[in-house]
DNA sequence: TTAATACCTACAGTCGCTGTAGCTTCAAGC
DNA sequence: GCTTGAAGCTACAGCGACTGTAGGTATTAA
């Protein structure tokens, strides 16, 4: 007896919506699925097991076509994983740089929220430091 | 003697693209400027303090709504800046929020390259931890 | 049988820009 | 004065990764 899925048991499981899967059907990420007599979508297992993987890797923050790149590799069992093990790191770097900006955000928003002494606009620290760039200490927190 | 800059020069001091401005007018965040015979913009001082404002707020990583707000709250300077604290901290929030969940996606990427010994795919712990959520430490790195 | 729920298609909207096409205007050098 | 190249103009499409909506059909449980 083999396991079948209606769209709505898929995106539970992937802990998406409904909308998210047709979306990934439709960029060709995962693959168009067999049809009910209703017109509805029947999913397999192996198709259930593919976006498992898509949906991790989206939880690990690989972009889609990265993800793409990495179940294109996969189809190939006894390629090198050289390649796979290129899109990680790279991956890993980029995670790397966003964690480093986003604390220099931390340390600047702190900073100017205790700054603030809750009285007027026109004292406020907050607005103060928005305004002039100069007053900030590190820059490196220049884009997102 | 009244400063005047045109888009350009507007944009190289604001680190952004000239589009960014006409976005930003589009939009209402940037007031219509004047222009000059020729149809081309041109900026007062106060827009170009505007604009330092803006892409302050921006590198902060404060929403162009965010933005919009404080602007808003700013125009009348003897009001608290309580409002102004709050949007502040809860953008604070947000941003170590976002720093936790980058972290544990560092924390699992490095243990999944670190895990690979760069053979072949059907041996690939990179490929095997994606296929397999249950192969995590931590699960905090949903939703990114 | 009925009502609620799940599913279908097609398409618009989100955010914050960025890019393109096809023009016009300006500024500097000759 | 003329030419040339840079800078500016409008209008609109596209990005990524979904999400929401409208208006319909199918399934399922009571």
């Amino acid at each position: 007896m083999v396991q079948h899925y209606s769209i709505g048991q898929m995106a539970a499981a992937g802990h998406c919506k409904v909308q998210t899967l047709r979306y990934y059907e439709q960029i060709g990420l995962l693959p168009v699925p067999a049809r009910n007599e209703g017109n509805q979508r029947i999913y397999t297992q192996k198709q259930m097991d593919r976006l498992g993987f898509i949906r991790h890797s989206r939880e690990l923050g690989f972009s889609l076509d990265q993800v793409r790149e990495i179940l294109a590799l996969t189809d190939d069992p006894s390629h090198s994983c050289d390649e796979v093990d290129y899109i990680a790191r790279k991956h890993l770097q980029e995670v790397e740089s966003r964690i480093k900006r986003l604390r220099s955000m931390q340390q600047e928003l702190k900073r100017m929220i205790n700054r603030c002494d809750g009285k007027q606009i026109s004292d406020c620290r907050i607005v103060e430091t928005l305004s002039n760039h100069a007053l900030c200490i590190a820059k490196q927190h220049s884009a997102q």
